[in-house]
DNA sequence: CTGAAAGCGCTTACAG
DNA sequence: CTGAAAGCGCTTACAG
């Protein structure tokens, strides 16, 4: 910068005006000379010192719990849209259901003075989170409450979205109703609340709540804790997937087993899934708004950092969406 | 900063030796009570201003052209791991496969001062590509070369990957072999070569190259494209997917007319997908080994990044592999 | 319309 | 073993 002021014959203020489109009380002719000068020098300026001086850096931080999920992506893409309009850079980051490796990215995003935060958050650093809310640090959660910290969350309306799947299948006729999902002992939002939700819409339907109709276990322990679930005097009659991981697993297990769907055993999945359509057959679905969720999720934080009031942190719920194919 | 010098009772510099590990000559008690005051006033270095004066950020850039072909998160992963070990941190951007977004992210990351890129090129950035060479800046290119520029890439051998397919699929007896991939418009290295080396092992066993039987087309044109090519008086009797993409066109096409693989078409995908296993018939597919081509660019750039001599750019080629199901 | 000066929060010789 | 000073590359009142 000192080397176009050089060339240009003005003072660095000067420079610094052209680059901030501060054109207003600019001379033509000063104008052009900086232009040229930069030009020809090929200068770039240095964004590292200009938010050490403004003291932010146009850029939020996106830390998702495991990338893998397809949601994830899809969220965001449609943060990455909203900021990418607001002229905000976006950074993502991968936590890999890893408590150390979230505390690593949050203070490392942290250090690079990011602006605020969006966290799929892994649920086990609550003393780091809430020092945050205590700073008044623009965060929002997506997918995941934390209990016992108060932070603006937008996830998926779960039980909803269970009640949904179970209403269809109750609709079709299947009465042994069993759920599947990813391990509980985390005690990861969706999952619990999905099971949960199940379970009402069972009751609600007088349906018996049968403990080895519904299990939250690693995809490592899937296909022997499906082979007992079916294995059962009364197997079910139709399964409920709890996310797209554990939909992979159930569709090994069926072929494997040369299980005919839907007439052995009905399916339908929470999340929709790239191969949903191509699949024979094709598969029933819960799906989630993620983009919207994602847009949401950008705009609220964007407006923390604008405003910097701290306006009482509330949960946003989305409603799902079924689509009905031929798996059930 | 300057807060914790002054509760510690010693100056900025002490405070700054102490946080670059630098104990050897310092006193007990002084690091005791630096300590201390960082603790109670929980203070966090900023990075920003310690990049600014280091001019280094410890952190690279990855753009991906486009971040829906698994290919590309998986060697993001690979990427982050290698970096992660270093202490390195990255950025993720996703280009869209639109040039301009590109340029943007290019000129965002250095900015940001970025230590290095690792790009998967739209192509269409010739002069910035050429500058950044010229700079000597650190940077590598994955899955697709340049042509008229010299900078380290890092791809498949994709005319072995369809040698490879084609050589599977006539051993099985196919002799009416057709290809489609994703539109060539941009000349895109993959889908060039691939299709180059289906070319190539067609000529090799002495079949015809019917240009009716290979198209590169937008995906929104692949369910007309495959309708014309199996309304042909001699339909294919085998087909080389060039992508994960494509393959998802195809298995709809597939379903759509009911069409029995392998019996009506033998089915081969370059690129493995989450669901070929558990797809009826499961499919056989050409993989790349992906993490190993992100862990080379990842570790060639960090080379880069330290030596700072310009070794001779080379492209490095990885042999993929096949995984032999039931769909050939 | 333009420039001198201070400052963002660090690090790094250098002196003592 | 520790501190004063300069400087990284910008921006921003303020003065003229």
């Amino acid at each position: 910068m000192a080397d176009v002021a050089q060339m240009a014959k003005v003072s660095k203020s000067t420079v610094s005006q052209y680059l901030n489109q501060r054109y207003e009380y600019m001379s033509e002719d000063t104008k052009n000379r900086i232009e040229e000068a930069i030009a020809t020098l090929g200068y770039k300026p240095n964004i590292l010192a200009r938010s050490l001086k403004q003291k932010k850096t146009s850029t939020i931080g996106v830390i998702v719990a495991n990338i893998l999920h397809s949601f994830s992506t899809q969220v965001i893409r449609a943060i990455e849209d909203v900021c990418s309009a607001a002229d905000i850079n976006v950074i993502v980051c991968n936590a890999d259901d890893n408590p150390e490796k979230e505390k690593k990215y949050i203070e490392m995003l942290r250090a690079k003075q990011v602006d605020g935060l969006v966290i799929f958050p892994t649920g086990s650093n609550l003393e780091l989170y809430d020092s945050m809310k205590k700073e008044n640090y623009p965060l929002i959660f997506v997918d995941r409450i934390v209990k016992g910290i108060n932070i603006p969350s937008v996830l998926l309306n779960n039980e909803i979205a269970s009640e949904m799947a179970v209403e269809h299948l109750y609709t079709k006729g299947y009465r042994k109703i069993a759920m599947l999902t990813t391990t509980l002992e985390r005690g990861i939002t969706p999952r619990v609340e999905r099971l949960e939700g199940y379970k009402r819409a069972l009751e609600k339907r007088s349906l018996p709540v049968n403990p080895d109709y519904f299990k939250g276990v690693e995809i490592s322990q899937m296909q022997t804790v499906l082979a007992e679930m079916f294995s059962q005097p009364k197997p079910p009659d139709a399964l409920l997937s709890g996310n797209d991981l554990t939909l992979l697993e159930i569709l090994k297990f069926v072929k494997k087993n040369e299980l005919s769907i839907p007439n052995d055993v009905a399916l339908i999945s929470i999340d929709e899934v790239s191969f949903s359509e191509i699949y024979e057959p094709s598969l029933t679905v819960i799906s989630q708004p993620a983009f919207e969720m994602g847009k949401y999720a950008a705009e609220n934080l964007l407006e923390q950092i604008r405003s910097s009031e701290k306006s009482d942190p509330i949960n946003v719920r989305f409603l799902p969406s079924i689509i009905v194919r031929k798996s059930t």
